[in-house]
DNA sequence: TCAGGTTCATAGGCTTGGATTATGAAACAC
DNA sequence: GTGTTTCATAATCCAAGCCTATGAACCTGA
C-alpha cells in the first residue's frame, strides 16, 4: 500500500464538492485524471470511499471517517509549508485574520495600522463573521488567527487577551434623564438583540438573568442597526463601549453607563495550537494589546 | 510548493539514520534517488534541513521541528491504512502487542490463547520490554497496544483495566515461620530489586516508604533471577501474585502474603487514542479481562 | 604529502506514473 | 427515444523518479 498526498487531495476535493467534475476543476486537473487517482486510492485501500449515485456522489460510512483523517493530514502538510516560511524571516507573507462583527468596524483601523507598522511586508487578509464560523475556519486552517470574545472554550485553540471593556445601555434620547436601571432590570424593557450566532447577543442575554421578552422581527444584524432602532423608539439595547463613539452619534439616543461591576466582555486573539505561526502570533497579540490599550 | 509523502519518508529516514546511504538502504532505494528527493524537499521549503558534515549528517534546528511534524504526518498516513483494514472484517492481520517483562512469562499463554480463540485470523506479534520503551513504541506507532501497569500517565493513550493483583513477599525457606513483616518494615531487610527501568522496581520501592538500602550488584533483570537469589540467601524480594505459581516452585523459598490492604498493582491494556484500532482494542481488552479473571 | 576510503552530489539513460483529449456507459428528463 | 449529465475507460504523451556510473569533498594513515 502506497498512498500519496495527491490521492488524498483529490479525494478530499471530491468529498467536499460531492461531484467529480467540479472537484477536478477546483483541483486544476481534468476529470479523468482525478477519477483515476480516486479509483486507485479505493483499490489500494480495498474499500469504496464513495457511493456513486447517478445524480450525486456521497461518502460511504468508511469514506466519512477516512475524510476526517485525510483532512487532518492535508492540514498538517500545509503547516509544514508555513513552518518553512516562518522559520526564515519571521512573520511575512499572508496572514488571514478573522474578526467578529461586533468588533470589526471599531477596531480594524487600529489593528491594520499596528500590524502594518510592525510588519511592513505583511499581507493582511481580513474575514468578518460570527464566532462559530471563525472557530470552524480556524480548525480547518482557513484562518491563521481570529479576534473574538474570550473564552473561546475550544481546547484546540490557544488564546491571548487583548482588552476588556464594559457594555453600555443605549436608550432613546428622550429617556436620557431616567435613572440607570440595574442590569437585572433590563428584562423589564424591550431589549433589542443581534440575530442568532453573534456572541454579543448571548452576552447581552446573559446580562438579563431574568430572561427577556422575545421580540421577533426586532433583531438586527449589526450594532448600528440596533442603535437606529433605539433612536426610532423601538426599545433599548446594549452595545460595547468601543462602539459608542461611532454609533451613538448617528442617532437620537442617550448612552448610560452601569455602575461597577458593569457587564462587559473580554476580547482576545486565538489561533490553532498546532500552527507553526504560534510564536509569531503571541507577538502579534502583544503588539495588538499595546496598540489597542492606547486611546483611539 | 508541492510536498510529497515520498519526500517526507526519505527525509525521515535520513533524520533517523543520520546517514544518506543507510537511509537509502532502509528505504529500499539507491542513495542518489534519496539524495535527490531530500534536496528537492529542501529547495521547495527554501531552507536547509541537514547540516552535511563530512563525517556525519545532522538536523538543523529547523529540520528538528520539521522532523517532528513530518513524523506525525507519516504516522497519520499509516493509520489511514489501518483504518481501511479494520473497516472491513474487524480485527485481522497483524496486531503488535507489547508486554512488560514482569507480566509476559505468566500471562502470555493465556493472552495468546484468548485472542487466538476469538480472532483466528489474527497474526499476533509480541514485544517484551520495559514500560518506557513500550510508551515510545506506542507513540511512534511501532506497537498497536501494550499490557502494562496502570496508570500510564500518558495523555495520548487510552487504557482499559485488565486485572488487579497483590504483591507477595518471597524470603528464604528457612524463614517460613517468621511473622509477616508490615510492608513499611521491608527497608529493614535486604530487598532485592529489578534493575532500572522496570516499573515493578518502582512499585516495590514505593512499598518501602522508608527507602531501602541500595545493594549494588544485587539487582536482577527478571523476577526468576530475584527468586533464585532469595533462595541463595541473599535477601528477600517482592513478586506479583501471578508469578508465584511459576517462580516459588523453582527455589527453596517461602511466600508470605501481606494482610489487607496489601500492596499491589493494576494491569491494563493501553493504546494510542488516535489509532483506528481503538474500537477493536476495547473489545480486545474485554476479552482479555474475561480470560484473565478466570483461574489459570 | 599522497593514496585510499567514505560519503554525499551530479549526470545520463530508462521506466513508470500522471496528465490530457476522446470516447463509452449508465441514469435521468422530457 | 433523444438529449443531457456524470463518471469510467482508452490511447497517447510528457515528466518525475529510479538506477548505475562517476565526481567532489573530506578524512585517515603511512
Amino acid at each position: 500500500m502506497n498512498l500519496t498526498l495527491r490521492q488524498l487531495r483529490y479525494f478530499d476535493a471530491v468529498a467536499r464538492h460531492g461531484h467529480f467534475g467540479r472537484a477536478a476543476e477546483a483541483s486544476g486537473v481534468s476529470q479523468p485524471a482525478l477519477s483515476v487517482q480516486v479509483k486507485e486510492l479505493e483499490t489500494e485501500l480495498g474499500a469504496r470511499l464513495f457511493e456513486r449515485g447517478p445524480r450525486q456522489v456521497r461518502l460511504t460510512a468508511f469514506g466519512e471517517t477516512f475524510a476526517g483523517r485525510a483532512r487532518a493530514i492535508l492540514r498538517a502538510v500545509d503547516e509544514l509549508g508555513e513552518l518553512a516560511r516562518v522559520s526564515k524571516g519571521g512573520l511575512s507573507g499572508r496572514l488571514r485574520l478573522g474578526v467578529i462583527p461586533t468588533v470589526a468596524p471599531y477596531l480594524l483601523p487600529r489593528v491594520v495600522t499596528a500590524l502594518g507598522g510592525t510588519w511592513p511586508a505583511l499581507d493582511l487578509e481580513i474575514r468578518e463573521t460570527v464566532t462559530p464560523n471563525l472557530l470552524d475556519a480556524l480548525a480547518e486552517g482557513a484562518l491563521d488567527a481570529a479576534i473574538l470574545a474570550l473564552p473561546s472554550s475550544d481546547r484546540r485553540l490557544e488564546e491571548a487577551p487583548l482588552l476588556s471593556e464594559d457594555f453600555v445601555l443605549v436608550r432613546p434620547a428622550a429617556e436620557a434623564d431616567q435613572p440607570v436601571p440595574a442590569p437585572e432590570a433590563l428584562h423589564e424593557m424591550r431589549l433589542l438583540l443581534l440575530e442568532e450566532g453573534h456572541c454579543f447577543r448571548d452576552q447581552a442575554l446573559a446580562v438579563c438573568t431574568g430572561g427577556v421578552r422575545e421580540r421577533h422581527g426586532l433583531e438586527g444584524s449589526a450594532l448600528s442597526t440596533l442603535v437606529q432602532m433605539v433612536g426610532a423608539g423601538l426599545g433599548v439595547t446594549l452595545i460595547p463601549e468601543m462602539a459608542v463613539a461611532v454609533e451613538a452619534r448617528a442617532a437620537p439616543v442617550a448612552v448610560q453607563r452601569f455602575p461597577a461591576p458593569a457587564p462587559g466582555r473580554r476580547l482576545g486573539l486565538a489561533w490553532r495550537r498546532s500552527t507553526p505561526l504560534a510564536p509569531e502570533l503571541r507577538h502579534v497579540a502583544e503588539v495588538l494589546r499595546t496598540a489597542l490599550s492606547a486611546p483611539a
